[in-house]
RNA sequence: GGGGAGGUGGCGGAGCGGUCAAUCGCAGCAGACUGUAAAUCUGCCGCCCUAGUGGCUACGGAGGUUCGAACCCUCCCCUCCCCA
């Protein structure tokens, strides 16, 4: 199968080109994907167009990840509803710094036939002067083309308005790519569904100014099989940074995905290939309680991003947390595999604690309210007994080897609470 | 510039002098069921505690009227709509 044939299979084509598949097929396309430094690490649904550059890479096609470190000063409007606050130079900086090093596990920086590339836009972007923009790219768009733009529509439309400072984004995008064509004979751009106005603006520009076609594909946009934005938990944004979100919680999101997603999801987030996707669809139909396709989903995304020994200690926690009792582990079974969850102290007290103050003092909760509330609504287990009344007595001697409590917020979040002794 | 409508909890949206921490829907959390799924059902859902006819902070902002104000008055700020 050819690559065009391989991503449509996969439903990672939204909308593309014209050619982009004859393109594809003939020659070895340098492709790009941008990544604006909004926060400070990036979150899942950034794996899919990274994982699309790998994909083309796989396929003989150089990659070239864009971080956005100029455009980041900016702020892209594309389908946003208002204005959004400017970040400061430093943050922008310390954005990049994060993204940067874990956009760079997903490319193959060492092929010499197919080169991979990590550039920062701000490298020509923060140097090019105001007077010289408006002359060599500017004057190649009309007000009247960006404002028909269905991704500024909105806000065009709207009350509030655009400011200056983002309308003027998808000219600085479009020069990334002149810049990126000029350089390295980039002529194929990739981003998500919302960048369609973006990669055509920079397609017109080429145009334009060098007389030469590029091309655009678009991926599709995400969402749950519930209607949900995908990549959210309680806790907010699933995050690629493991001090943001731990490799444990992060292979428990893709472990806990909906039966009628997770098909989509083996297809956009993991390289298994399609007689082992069907396999593991089948799999899913005959037995759907056993899992099978969110456990290689998860086990395939959590070492695409944290590795092998992530998985490993993911599983064993796993496991532990879910299948077996805690009081039949050892002190030192509790310490190795359940390494990854959170751990807190609280101070001894030789006649113990109420479970109130032993939730709240140790932090599991974060009012001593907090903790009556799930107390009394089942949500809360010490050492696997579930606590039915919020004043009552939990001891030292209770605890495994007399130093820690397994204690579980309601089914899926686990804290150990040590006891710090003197 | 003229006229009109409105700003309420994460969002939507009731309330229009006391019984309002504020109906309801969504989102969220917990429970039951189950498969660490979905759907469904139940409870919670401003914050805090010693858990009570408890305390504190709240209905754009600042004052005022009143025994008492999200609700009335004044000024200010903001949003939306219509006309020009």
């Amino acid at each position: 199968m050819d690559l065009y044939g391989e991503l449509e299979w996969r439903g990672l084509i939204y909308d593309a080109t014209e050619g982009v598949r004859e393109l594809l097929a003939r020659e070895k396309v340098t492709t790009y994907a941008g990544f604006d430094p909004t926060a400070a690490s990036l979150h899942v649904g950034h794996i899919l167009p990274i994982l699309a550059l790998a994909r083309l890479q796989r396929f003989g096609h150089p990659p070239i990840a864009v971080v956005g470190g100029g455009t980041g000063l900016i702020g892209d409007p594309s389908f946003k509803a208002s204005e959004r606050a400017l970040l400061t130079a430093e943050q922008v900086e310390a954005h990049v710094a994060g993204i940067r090093t874990q956009l760079a596990r997903f490319l193959d920086f060492e092929s010499r036939a197919v080169p991979a590339r990590l550039v920062n836009n701000a490298e020509w972007l923060t140097k090019l002067g105001a007077i010289e923009f408006m002359r060599d790219v500017g004057k190649h768009f009309t007000v009247n083309g960006m404002m028909a733009k269905e991704s500024v529509k909105r806000r065009v439309e709207s009350e509030e308005g655009i400011s200056y400072t983002e309308f003027s984004y998808p000219l600085l995008q479009s020069y990334d790519f002149l810049v990126l064509f000029d350089r390295f004979n980039c002529t194929l751009q990739i981003g998500g569904s919302d960048q369609w106005g973006n990669i055509t603006a920079g397609m017109d520009l080429i145009r334009r100014v060098r007389g030469r076609k590029a091309h655009g594909l678009v991926l599709p946009l995400l969402m749950t099989a519930a209607g949900t934005k995908f990549g959210k938990t309680e806790a907010g944004s699933v995050w690629l940074d493991p001090s943001l979100t731990r490799p444990y919680e992060f292979y428990q999101f893709w472990l806990n995905t909906d039966d009628r997603d997770v098909v989509t999801y083996l297809k956009f987030f993991t390289f298994l290939d399609r007689p082992r996707v069907a396999e593991l669809e089948a799999a899913t139909a005959r037995e759907p309680e056993k899992r099978h396709a969110q456990r290689e989903l998860a086990r395939e995304v959590t070492r695409l991003v944290h590795g092998d020994q992530a998985v490993l200690d993911a599983e064993t926690a796993s496991a532990a947390l879910f299948s077996e009792r805690v009081t039949a582990m050892t002190l030192e079974q509790i310490r190795e595999r359940l390494a990854n969850v959170p751990s807190l102290t609280i101070a001894l007290r030789q006649d113990g604690w109420s479970a109130v103050d032993l939730l709240a003092e140790s932090g599991v909760t974060k009012s001593k309210s907090q903790a009556t509330q799930l107390i009394r609504g089942g949500g809360i287990y010490i050492n696997d007994r579930r606590i039915t009344d919020e004043r009552e007595r939990v001891t030292p001697d209770q605890a495994v080897a007399g130093q820690v409590f397994v204690v579980r917020k309601g089914k899926k979040d686990n804290y150990l609470v040590n006891i710090a002794r003197g």
